[in-house]
DNA sequence: CCTGCGATTTGCT
DNA sequence: GCAAATCGCAGGC
């Protein structure tokens, strides 16, 4: 919400924004959005809208990770995969996984800070045919991307798109749009990890039937 | 509905 | 050598 001041400026169409940007609001969340805290970021990316190439919908799951956190990649320091987690924040943290699923998270507070927001589900809105033809045979809208590495799937994004700015690029994020104004977000634990339980910092929309677990 | 396991590669102990 | 921020399928209740 804070945010969304910072970013209400109104002008022409971005360029390249088409269809996509109109629903959700004109400008790109700016890079400042992700230079805070990775739990309030976070909680905030609940309701705002992720587009990849005309392809996207609105976040309904996120989790936090920092550097304090056992779970998270850079808990042990830097590596070579995990090295953009420690770059500026509003970029793309994009890792291989199990050998074959993709996961995106975006790098959140100041630079040499570790932390970034893994982006788990979305509910679908544009380009739904061509996210289909990813996930084939997968047809169910709910079932698209309700997962991290589905929704790296139904949306084409895989390592190509790591360390770039998603507050200009290929891949962007829109603030909420006003129909997800008031929208409830529950914390729980967090999900597919073995240490850390203890923390709830996985979010939800409320009641969404988009995520990839019932919170 | 729920639980368990195999796929398949990388990164780090 | 083994575990991993996962997924989809098989099998049991």
């Amino acid at each position: 919400m804070k945010a969304e001041g910072a970013c209400m400026s109104q002008g022409e169409p971005v360029a390249g924004g088409g269809p996509a940007a109109a629903g959700a609001g004109l400008k790109a969340l700016p890079r400042d959005f992700y230079g805070r805290e990775v739990n309030l970021v976070a909680r905030e990316l609940v309701g705002c809208r992720l587009m990849h190439e005309g392809v996207g919908g609105v976040i309904v799951e996120t989790e936090a990770y920092n550097r304090n956190d056992p779970a998270c990649h850079a808990h042990r320091g830097m590596t070579e995969r995990n090295r953009v987690m420690f770059g500026p924040p509003g970029r793309a943290y994009v890792y291989f996984s199990y050998g074959m699923h993709h996961l995106l998270n975006i790098v959140c507070e100041r630079e040499g800070e570790p932390a970034a927001v893994l982006i788990r589900a979305l509910e679908p809105r544009e380009g739904i045919e061509r996210m289909r033809s990813r996930r084939a045979p997968v047809v169910e809208l709910r079932q698209l991307a309700n997962g991290p590495g589905k929704l790296c799937q139904a949306l084409g994004i895989d390592l190509a798109r790591n360390g770039e700015p998603v507050y200009r690029g290929p891949l962007k994020i829109y603030p909420p749009d006003s129909e997800w104004q008031g929208t409830g977000i529950v914390a729980t634990p967090r999900i597919g990890i073995s240490v850390g339980t203890r923390r709830k910092w996985r979010y939800c929309a409320a009641g969404s039937r988009f995520l990839s677990r019932k919170a």
